[in-house]
RNA sequence: UGGGGCGUGGCCAAGCGGUAAGGCACUGGAUUUUGAUUCCAGCAUUCCCAGGUUCGAUCCCUGGCGCCCCAGCCA
């Protein structure tokens, strides 16, 4: 629903369905998500699923979740499933309208039927490369099937026998008799039913003809009354077939309405590609947290709040576009913000020894869970004489605008004291390795009088600190549009992932699969559900926060 | 150069004849025990271009230019 708190920004869907409220031509909206089972959801189905769910509820309509699944040899229960859990994940239901276009195939034989009677389609028995070579091209018309005058008798008699399996695949297809000379490719006699000896998913072998997408999508529209079909730009040049089939079948007409994909910058969406990356292995698996998968986003630790965020946020339009993943990252980073317990991580560790802090002493300092909301409670911090804190806090010879730790220098601790740095020790090689300091035991939850420490770090104990795995993700491309290479797979970018291990607070050994964290100063973290054993936590670096000093450098 | 679409700031996107919303990005500045967050401020005299209609055009008309899609027995 739209609230003032989520204001919905008009779109020219919206614009059509109030004008055809306004003028008595529609009276409900009813839509329908039609995925055909042959993969995993993407980022790119997410703007249309939130689309079409969004508006029945708007509108309070109903959308349906049907799959189309009219081409056996792609198709598999196990995406089914995974695209039922998928869409779920993002918070919307079909209820009862869960529907397969494959429950139609009886009434959609009889369709056929119907149109071969009419004498509107008829059994071509050229090969396909024929039928290619007839159909014409751009600019010059096809030319006429040599079957194409077939008596509605035997037109019957051989579509029958194609049902009964009498043929092998290619004998014939079923086309619908339009006009071979159209100017749209699509009205050239397009294919109906084509014979496929497959098992498929649901029906089993009970079939060996299948309808094509033109001969099936719109008709289970009809078959479910949905008012709005809703689908991407290509479909355009098929609006006139999808009307000629529920005009010649007398049936009733739902509207078909094309809006444009989703690109999103330094990403691919084709299925082909996407699908390539798996099986070749750039990636480990269609949940892989680079992936502009569903699955691979959730892993990531994606909420599905942000998701459905951004697909508000980015706008219904016709014209192809592409959205930076900058969009995508901050509605993740405005969602984490709110809700993810901060903890602290250091990712590359520098020692530091507080030389007027008891050697045996351990303090447990409180921190807050969410400085913001005081009500997500505290946690408690040790603290000891040895710690670690990040190599990238440190400068021996610091810039102007640098306010972090060097020698000299004084910084607060974060959730704990001021220190300051006294001696810098290095190796032989004259790499350092550690950084005396004295820390100001009376700055804790207080400033100093006097003087103004502006750096904050973050740190852990060195005893008590544990090492966990840490999967530092980035752009799986590093090209904004990775199609205009050469090859996409040369835009991959090697640095998409560096595993390494990060000493963290003792209490996130604990932490369960899936739950976010924001790691202070760091980024967002999640516990990832694949690899983490009990106790073992691996953390995907969900996304980085904000870093205008890393702009500055 | 057949047909179908689309052109509003760096990226999206409202607007539908009355004088350019909003988001992301970016730039300042304030607050801050996260250089985060939050907060304020700035950021298109102009809507692909050229004509025309009109008191008035991003919105209407004409002509250009640019980009996307279509020749699967895929969806």
């Amino acid at each position: 629903m739209s609230t003032p708190e989520s204001p919905v920004t008009s779109n020219f869907i919206r614009t059509i369905i109030n004008e055809d409220f306004e003028s008595g031509k529609r009276d409900q909206v009813i839509t329908r998500f039609p995925p055909e089972p042959n993969g995993y959801l993407h980022i790119g189905h997410a703007k249309s699923f939130s689309l079409n769910f969004g508006l029945a509820e708007d509108f309070n309509g109903r959308c349906h979740l049907r799959f189309d699944d009219t081409n056996p040899v792609k198709e598999e229960d196990e995406y089914v499933e995974a695209i039922q859990e998928d869409v779920h994940w993002l918070g919307f239901d079909w209820g009862e309208h869960l529907h397969f276009a494959s429950d139609y195939f009886d009434q959609f034989y009889l369709w056929a039927v119907q149109l071969i009677n009419a004498g509107k389609a008829y059994v071509d028995s050229q090969t396909a490369e024929q039928m290619r070579e007839n159909r014409g091209t751009l600019t010059e018309p096809g030319l006429d099937s040599p079957y194409r005058d077939r008596s509605i008798e035997e037109n019957l008699e051989l579509f029958d026998k194609m049902k009964k399996g009498d043929f092998p695949d290619g004998a014939h297809i079923l086309r619908a008799k339009i006009d071979m000379s159209s100017p749209n490719m699509n009205l050239r006699d397009p294919a109906m039913y084509r014979i496929l000896h497959a098992h498929h998913h649901r029906t089993g072998d009970k079939w060996c003809i299948y309808p094509m997408y033109d001969f099936a999508h719109g008709q289970g529209d009809s078959i479910e009354g949905v008012t709005y079909s809703i689908c991407t730009l290509e479909f355009e040049d098929h609006r006139p077939l999808y009307e000629w089939f529920i005009k010649e079948l007398g049936i009733f007409a739902p509207q078909q309405i094309e809006f444009a994909r989703l690109n999103l910058s330094f990403t691919v969406m084709s299925k082909r590609k996407l699908l390539q990356l798996v099986n070749d292995k750039h990636v480990s698996g269609w949940d892989d947290p680079r992936m502009p998968t569903l699955v691979g986003m959730r892993r990531r630790g994606y909420p599905p709040e942000a998701i459905r965020t951004f697909c508000e946020r980015i706008g219904v339009g016709k014209g192809a576009s592409w959205i930076d993943l900058s969009v995508l990252e901050e509605c993740v980073r405005e969602q984490l913000n709110k809700t993810a317990f901060r903890r602290q991580a250091v990712l590359n560790p520098l020692k530091v020894t507080l030389s007027n802090y008891p050697t045996d002493q351990i303090e447990e300092l409180d921190a807050p869970n969410h400085p913001q909301q005081p009500e997500l409670g505290t946690r408690k911090l040790p603290f000891s004489h040895e710690l670690y804190i990040d190599r990238d806090d440190f400068m021996e010879d610091p810039p102007k605008k640098f306010f972090r730790l060097g020698p000299g220098r004084e910084v607060r601790l974060r959730n704990g004291y001021i220190i300051k740095c006294d001696e810098v020790i290095k190796d032989e090689n004259g790499e350092v390795v550690e950084l005396k300091c004295s820390a100001d035991l009376d700055t804790l939850g207080k400033n100093p009088v006097g003087r103004k420490v502006k750096g904050i770090i973050h740190w852990v104990s060195a005893s008590q600190a544990k090492k966990v795995e840490v999967r530092l993700y980035d752009r799986l491309f590093n090209q904004e549009n990775p199609d205009k290479a050469e090859n996409y797979l040369n835009a991959i970018n090697p640095e998409s992932v560096k595993i390494s291990t990060a000493l963290v607070e003792p209490g996130l050994l604990e932490a369960k699969n899936g739950t976010t964290f924001q790691f202070e100063r760091v980024g967002y973290f999640t516990v990832d559900s694949e690899d983490s054993q009990s106790g073992k936590p691996v953390f995907n670096r969900t996304v980085t926060l904000r870093d205008t000093w890393a702009k500055l450098k």
